[in-house]
DNA sequence: AATTAAATTAAACAAATGATTAAATTAGAA
DNA sequence: TTCTAATTTAATCATTTGTTTAATTTAATT
């Protein structure tokens, strides 16, 4: 049954990849089960033979693709050795490396997350995940004169998944309202790697909250 | 026939802001007209006999939230009385006044433009409405002695932009990473009204471009 | 009051959609 | 090769969904 198993695997991984671009790209009530078969190029029932519903392979994508989201900052966040400032250049590299790669994820776990009916979010093991964080610990020290507080420490976390994630997700706009072809956008993101870093530094040395 | 067109309007109103709400919260695929008929409580008919269909209904909303997300730029852009600082200020003003009632315009719009077919940006009139701006002229001005460049004046609106709408669109991550309930969130957001005029302030002083 | 047009309703239609069934095929094990 | 279990297929089912129809009600005009 080795062969079986492989053969096995592979449809199952073809109907897995083909609901994840499907899904990531119009979303779970766009994104029809026949849409999947044939973009898998495999048989309607197989999905139910693999997955059981198309809600539960919805499911298994919808996590991955969170997991992905969140990969980019939770193991960075952690890490005793680097610097403040090391760690913001680390998760800039890691994000536009990775939305560059799989736009459409932010959107598409966003776009879903706001549906009430999810409980998506409760069920992520993030709770002070980030409050109690070597990053925040780190924020507060660097932060200790000018008074640092939990509303500072949540704008500097906003302001640094804001100026990385969202020009992906509005690239049709930005891309529209600066005349830009893919290429032009895609030299443009490149070049955050570098210049958010420097941003977030710069307002980190404005006393915002004086 | 007054009276008629006065409960016409009634009705058809009802139905534009049940679809409003449904198409907005939810997005067109995942949004049924029988939902939307039940929000309005209307009989199911009377949407087509008003609208003709789900897909007219729903560019109007559409076209209607498209308007509303830009008019808060447009609108400051060209005004030639203001300094570049007082337009940061306003749009500040103007984009978290108009999130924090109608938060949930930035994901919709965004979300629906990504599909292939849509052809709602191609019909915007927008080509060169920023890069022609005075608000465009204002900053290469400011920005002379740094050397400003397309890129440059891009990277600073999409900075704008990015801290003003993404902490919206993404409330749910936020709030559960920063353990926000509602109103804290809401707080946190009022409070970025006159910082991120001070963060792309202290932005425009780097010379990230040297 | 009678007439006419507009607005509303209940019912139904056809197509789309998620899921299931039973038969057929494939491939590994005996 | 024969047998068995896993895989694949075509056909079908029951709902859902967008839309239409024809009948009814409402309201303005004569």
């Amino acid at each position: 049954m080795l062969k079986a198993k492989e053969k096995d695997q592979n449809t199952e991984q073809r109907i897995k990849a083909a609901a994840q671009r499907l899904f990531q790209r119009k979303g779970f009530a766009a994104t029809k089960t026949r849409d999947i078969a044939d973009e898998a190029q495999i048989n309607l029932a197989l999905l139910n033979y693999y997955f059981g519903s198309k809600e539960k392979l919805f499911k298994i994508i919808m996590m991955e693709s969170i997991f992905k989201f969140l990969q980019g900052i939770i193991f960075v966040f952690n890490d005793e050795q680097s610097s403040l400032e090391e760690k913001v250049q680390q998760i800039a590299n890691r994000y536009i490396d990775f939305l560059s790669k799989e736009p459409e994820v932010p959107l598409f776990v966003l776009s879903e997350l706001r549906n009430e009916s999810s409980d998506f979010i409760h069920q992520l093991p993030i709770d002070n995940l980030f409050l109690d964080s070597v990053f925040a610990k780190q924020y507060k020290e660097k932060m200790a004169e000018t008074g640092s507080n939990k509303s500072s420490l949540m704008h500097f976390l906003i302001n640094l998944l804001s100026m990385l994630v969202f020009p992906f997700m509005s690239k049709p706009i930005i891309s529209k309202i600066g005349n830009l072809n893919n290429k032009e956008f895609d030299n443009l993101m490149e070049e955050r790697k570098n210049l958010v870093p420097i941003w977030i530094e710069s307002i980190l040395k404005t006393h915002d909250i004086s």
